[in-house]
DNA sequence: CAGTATCCATTTTGATACTG
DNA sequence: CAGTATCAAAATGGATACTG
Protein backbone atom coordinates (compact mmCIF):
# COMPACT_ATOMS: atom_id res chain seq x y z
CA UNK A 1 0.00 0.00 0.00
CA UNK A 2 2.70 2.29 0.78
CA UNK A 3 3.38 4.62 -2.31
CA UNK A 4 7.07 4.12 -3.70
CA UNK A 5 6.89 7.07 -5.93
CA UNK A 6 7.62 5.80 -8.94
CA UNK A 7 6.71 8.63 -10.49
CA UNK A 8 10.39 10.39 -10.12
CA UNK A 9 13.43 9.04 -8.19
CA UNK A 10 12.63 9.32 -4.76
CA UNK A 11 15.65 8.19 -2.77
CA UNK A 12 17.99 10.25 -4.84
CA UNK A 13 19.25 11.25 -8.97
CA UNK A 14 21.43 7.75 -9.11
CA UNK A 15 19.94 5.86 -11.13
CA UNK A 16 20.98 2.19 -9.41
CA UNK A 17 18.85 4.17 -6.20
CA UNK A 18 15.74 4.61 -8.17
CA UNK A 19 15.75 1.12 -9.96
CA UNK A 20 16.16 -0.70 -6.06
CA UNK A 21 13.18 1.18 -4.94
CA UNK A 22 11.26 -0.74 -7.43
CA UNK A 23 13.11 -3.74 -7.59
CA UNK A 24 15.01 -3.74 -4.32
CA UNK A 25 13.79 -6.65 -2.25
CA UNK A 26 13.67 -10.38 -2.19
CA UNK A 27 11.04 -11.13 -4.84
CA UNK A 28 10.20 -8.54 -7.19
CA UNK A 29 12.87 -9.59 -9.49
CA UNK A 30 11.75 -13.24 -8.81
CA UNK A 31 8.52 -12.18 -10.59
CA UNK A 32 9.74 -10.36 -13.67
CA UNK A 33 12.03 -13.27 -14.08
CA UNK A 34 8.81 -15.64 -14.73
CA UNK A 35 6.51 -12.74 -15.94
CA UNK A 36 10.02 -12.94 -18.88
CA UNK A 37 9.54 -16.38 -18.81
CA UNK A 38 5.91 -16.17 -20.27
CA UNK A 39 4.11 -16.70 -17.14
CA UNK A 40 0.80 -14.86 -17.14
CA UNK A 41 -1.57 -16.11 -14.36
CA UNK A 42 -1.15 -15.87 -10.48
CA UNK A 43 -0.46 -19.82 -10.17
CA UNK A 44 1.83 -19.82 -12.48
CA UNK A 45 3.66 -17.39 -10.76
CA UNK A 46 2.74 -19.23 -7.15
CA UNK A 47 4.00 -22.59 -8.25
CA UNK A 48 7.70 -21.54 -9.01
CA UNK A 49 10.32 -23.61 -6.83
CA UNK A 50 11.42 -20.37 -4.67
CA UNK A 51 7.61 -20.91 -3.09
CA UNK A 52 6.17 -17.44 -2.95
CA UNK A 53 3.88 -17.12 -0.61
CA UNK A 54 0.26 -15.87 -1.77
CA UNK A 55 0.07 -12.56 0.07
CA UNK A 56 3.19 -11.79 -1.28
CA UNK A 57 2.55 -12.28 -4.37
CA UNK A 58 -0.46 -10.63 -5.00
CA UNK A 59 1.04 -7.30 -3.38
CA UNK A 60 4.14 -7.99 -6.19
CA UNK A 61 1.84 -7.78 -8.59
CA UNK A 62 -0.10 -5.15 -7.49
CA UNK A 63 2.81 -2.71 -6.80
CA UNK A 64 4.41 -3.69 -10.25
CA UNK A 65 0.86 -2.95 -11.49
CA UNK A 66 1.37 0.58 -9.94
CA UNK A 67 5.32 0.74 -11.32
CA UNK A 68 4.10 0.16 -15.18
CA UNK A 69 5.68 -2.78 -15.05
CA UNK A 70 2.84 -4.90 -15.55
CA UNK A 71 -0.71 -4.51 -17.61
CA UNK A 72 -3.33 -6.54 -15.65
CA UNK A 73 -5.64 -7.76 -18.34
CA UNK A 74 -9.03 -8.87 -17.31
CA UNK A 75 -9.79 -12.44 -17.66
CA UNK A 76 -13.29 -13.00 -18.92
CA UNK A 77 -15.80 -11.74 -16.76
CA UNK A 78 -14.06 -12.80 -13.67
CA UNK A 79 -11.97 -10.77 -11.21
CA UNK A 80 -9.09 -13.00 -12.76
CA UNK A 81 -6.32 -10.83 -14.84
CA UNK A 82 -3.67 -11.89 -17.08
CA UNK A 83 -0.40 -10.13 -15.91
CA UNK A 84 1.36 -8.97 -19.21
CA UNK A 85 4.81 -7.43 -19.09
CA UNK A 86 5.00 -3.83 -20.20
CA UNK A 87 8.29 -2.46 -22.01
CA UNK A 88 9.82 -1.44 -18.91
CA UNK A 89 9.53 -5.17 -17.80
CA UNK A 90 10.93 -6.85 -20.63
CA UNK A 91 13.86 -3.98 -20.76
CA UNK A 92 15.16 -5.33 -17.84
CA UNK A 93 15.72 -8.87 -19.47
CA UNK A 94 19.60 -7.40 -19.77
CA UNK A 95 19.37 -6.63 -16.38
CA UNK A 96 18.56 -10.57 -15.63
CA UNK A 97 20.50 -12.10 -17.63
CA UNK A 98 23.99 -10.38 -16.41
CA UNK A 99 22.36 -11.23 -12.82
CA UNK A 100 21.92 -14.65 -13.53
CA UNK A 101 25.20 -14.95 -14.71
CA UNK A 102 26.67 -13.75 -11.79
CA UNK A 103 24.85 -15.93 -9.78
CA UNK A 104 25.47 -18.76 -12.14
CA UNK A 105 29.55 -17.97 -12.27
CA UNK A 106 29.80 -17.39 -8.86
CA UNK A 107 27.43 -20.03 -6.67
CA UNK A 108 26.29 -22.05 -9.08
CA UNK A 109 27.52 -24.94 -11.72
CA UNK A 110 26.11 -24.80 -14.63
CA UNK A 111 23.09 -23.13 -16.36
CA UNK A 112 21.74 -21.44 -19.63
CA UNK A 113 19.25 -19.57 -19.39
CA UNK A 114 15.72 -20.77 -21.17
CA UNK A 115 14.84 -20.06 -24.89
CA UNK A 116 12.17 -17.83 -23.92
CA UNK A 117 14.59 -15.63 -22.12
CA UNK A 118 16.09 -14.72 -25.20
CA UNK A 119 13.11 -13.57 -27.53
CA UNK A 120 9.89 -12.51 -26.39
CA UNK A 121 7.77 -9.06 -27.17
CA UNK A 122 5.82 -6.91 -24.46
CA UNK A 123 2.20 -7.46 -25.64
CA UNK A 124 1.57 -11.66 -26.46
CA UNK B 1 23.60 -13.05 12.27
CA UNK B 2 21.34 -15.26 10.10
CA UNK B 3 23.00 -17.91 7.97
CA UNK B 4 22.78 -17.14 4.11
CA UNK B 5 24.21 -19.97 2.76
CA UNK B 6 25.97 -18.58 0.25
CA UNK B 7 27.92 -21.45 -0.26
CA UNK B 8 25.20 -22.85 -2.64
CA UNK B 9 21.97 -22.22 -3.65
CA UNK B 10 19.81 -21.88 -0.68
CA UNK B 11 16.34 -21.47 -2.68
CA UNK B 12 16.56 -23.03 -5.70
CA UNK B 13 18.76 -24.00 -8.32
CA UNK B 14 18.01 -21.01 -10.62
CA UNK B 15 21.17 -18.45 -10.29
CA UNK B 16 18.67 -15.32 -10.48
CA UNK B 17 17.39 -16.57 -6.81
CA UNK B 18 20.87 -17.77 -5.97
CA UNK B 19 22.06 -14.12 -6.29
CA UNK B 20 19.37 -12.81 -4.77
CA UNK B 21 19.73 -14.22 -1.84
CA UNK B 22 22.86 -12.11 -1.22
CA UNK B 23 21.80 -9.06 -3.13
CA UNK B 24 17.99 -9.05 -3.00
CA UNK B 25 17.89 -6.22 -0.64
CA UNK B 26 17.32 -3.10 -0.11
CA UNK B 27 20.72 -1.85 0.15
CA UNK B 28 23.26 -4.03 -0.80
CA UNK B 29 23.40 -3.32 -4.30
CA UNK B 30 24.13 0.26 -3.24
CA UNK B 31 27.14 -0.71 -1.41
CA UNK B 32 28.38 -2.76 -4.24
CA UNK B 33 27.54 0.19 -6.47
CA UNK B 34 30.11 2.89 -3.88
CA UNK B 35 32.26 -0.17 -3.79
CA UNK B 36 32.58 -0.15 -7.59
CA UNK B 37 32.67 3.76 -7.38
CA UNK B 38 36.32 3.31 -5.84
CA UNK B 39 34.82 3.85 -1.94
CA UNK B 40 36.68 1.72 0.75
CA UNK B 41 36.09 3.13 4.23
CA UNK B 42 33.06 3.11 6.22
CA UNK B 43 32.83 6.94 6.13
CA UNK B 44 32.78 6.98 2.76
CA UNK B 45 29.89 4.87 2.22
CA UNK B 46 28.09 6.52 4.46
CA UNK B 47 28.30 9.69 3.44
CA UNK B 48 26.31 8.76 0.65
CA UNK B 49 22.95 10.38 -0.89
CA UNK B 50 20.62 7.64 -0.04
CA UNK B 51 21.68 8.12 3.69
CA UNK B 52 21.94 3.85 4.98
CA UNK B 53 22.01 4.25 8.65
CA UNK B 54 25.21 2.87 10.29
CA UNK B 55 24.25 -0.68 11.57
CA UNK B 56 22.49 -1.29 8.49
CA UNK B 57 26.05 -0.15 6.66
CA UNK B 58 28.18 -2.44 9.16
CA UNK B 59 25.78 -4.99 9.09
CA UNK B 60 26.29 -5.42 5.15
CA UNK B 61 29.86 -5.24 4.79
CA UNK B 62 30.24 -8.15 7.15
CA UNK B 63 27.48 -10.00 5.25
CA UNK B 64 29.01 -8.97 1.73
CA UNK B 65 32.59 -9.72 3.51
CA UNK B 66 31.15 -13.58 4.55
CA UNK B 67 29.35 -13.97 0.86
CA UNK B 68 32.94 -13.53 -0.79
CA UNK B 69 32.12 -10.05 -2.35
CA UNK B 70 34.44 -7.73 0.21
CA UNK B 71 37.66 -7.83 1.55
CA UNK B 72 38.32 -6.52 4.94
CA UNK B 73 41.66 -5.20 5.32
CA UNK B 74 43.27 -3.84 8.30
CA UNK B 75 44.34 -0.45 8.14
CA UNK B 76 46.71 0.27 10.76
CA UNK B 77 46.74 -1.35 14.49
CA UNK B 78 42.95 -0.42 14.74
CA UNK B 79 39.75 -1.70 14.28
CA UNK B 80 38.97 0.03 10.91
CA UNK B 81 39.32 -1.60 7.82
CA UNK B 82 39.82 -1.15 4.34
CA UNK B 83 37.02 -2.75 2.40
CA UNK B 84 38.23 -3.90 -1.01
CA UNK B 85 35.88 -5.52 -3.67
CA UNK B 86 36.79 -9.05 -4.82
CA UNK B 87 36.40 -10.38 -8.05
CA UNK B 88 32.99 -11.66 -7.65
CA UNK B 89 32.29 -7.96 -6.84
CA UNK B 90 33.57 -6.34 -9.89
CA UNK B 91 31.98 -9.38 -11.46
CA UNK B 92 28.87 -7.71 -10.92
CA UNK B 93 29.46 -4.46 -12.61
CA UNK B 94 27.14 -5.56 -16.09
CA UNK B 95 24.62 -6.20 -13.58
CA UNK B 96 24.82 -2.58 -12.44
CA UNK B 97 25.37 -1.09 -15.34
CA UNK B 98 22.31 -2.76 -17.14
CA UNK B 99 20.33 -1.89 -14.09
CA UNK B 100 21.38 1.65 -13.93
CA UNK B 101 20.24 1.77 -17.82
CA UNK B 102 17.07 0.65 -16.70
CA UNK B 103 16.16 2.99 -14.10
CA UNK B 104 17.77 5.76 -16.29
CA UNK B 105 15.23 5.25 -18.66
CA UNK B 106 12.15 4.09 -17.15
CA UNK B 107 12.54 6.50 -14.58
CA UNK B 108 15.10 9.36 -14.71
CA UNK B 109 16.28 11.73 -16.98
CA UNK B 110 20.06 11.45 -18.45
CA UNK B 111 22.82 9.86 -16.35
CA UNK B 112 26.33 8.50 -18.02
CA UNK B 113 27.52 5.97 -15.70
CA UNK B 114 31.04 7.57 -13.57
CA UNK B 115 34.49 7.09 -15.31
CA UNK B 116 35.41 4.77 -12.74
CA UNK B 117 32.59 2.52 -13.48
CA UNK B 118 34.69 1.60 -16.79
CA UNK B 119 38.07 0.36 -15.65
CA UNK B 120 38.78 -0.93 -12.28
CA UNK B 121 40.52 -4.00 -11.08
CA UNK B 122 39.35 -6.37 -7.88
CA UNK B 123 43.01 -5.59 -6.30
CA UNK B 124 43.57 -1.62 -5.30
C1' DC C 1 -9.17 -21.76 -9.94
C1' DA C 2 -7.84 -17.03 -8.57
C1' DG C 3 -7.15 -14.48 -5.53
C1' DT C 4 -8.00 -11.74 -0.81
C1' DA C 5 -7.81 -11.48 4.20
C1' DT C 6 -6.05 -12.41 8.66
C1' DC C 7 -3.05 -13.72 12.26
C1' DC C 8 1.28 -13.89 14.14
C1' DA C 9 6.38 -14.70 14.25
C1' DT C 10 10.48 -13.06 12.40
C1' DT C 11 13.25 -9.77 10.03
C1' DT C 12 14.51 -5.32 8.61
C1' DT C 13 14.62 -0.62 9.02
C1' DG C 14 15.66 3.75 10.94
C1' DA C 15 16.90 6.94 14.51
C1' DT C 16 19.82 7.74 17.95
C1' DA C 17 23.08 7.03 21.46
C1' DC C 18 27.35 5.27 22.72
C1' DT C 19 32.41 3.48 22.80
C1' DG C 20 37.46 3.37 21.64
C1' DC D 1 36.62 8.49 12.56
C1' DA D 2 34.83 3.81 12.76
C1' DG D 3 32.00 1.42 14.13
C1' DT D 4 28.59 -1.16 17.94
C1' DA D 5 24.32 -1.24 20.74
C1' DT D 6 19.64 -0.49 21.50
C1' DC D 7 14.96 -0.19 20.54
C1' DA D 8 10.56 0.97 18.46
C1' DA D 9 8.20 0.79 14.11
C1' DA D 10 7.43 -1.13 9.86
C1' DA D 11 7.80 -4.63 6.48
C1' DT D 12 8.02 -9.28 5.41
C1' DG D 13 7.11 -14.16 5.79
C1' DG D 14 4.37 -18.26 6.27
C1' DA D 15 0.29 -20.75 7.31
C1' DT D 16 -4.26 -20.95 6.79
C1' DA D 17 -8.94 -19.66 6.02
C1' DC D 18 -12.17 -17.52 3.13
C1' DT D 19 -14.81 -15.63 -1.12
C1' DG D 20 -16.71 -15.70 -5.99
Amino acid sequence: MSDRSHTAQSRSECPVATALDVLGDKWTLLVIRDLLDGRRRFSEFERSPEGIPTNILSDRLKKLTEAGLIEARPRGTTTRFDYVPTDAAVALRPTLLALAAWGNDHFADTWTPPATWLEQSAES
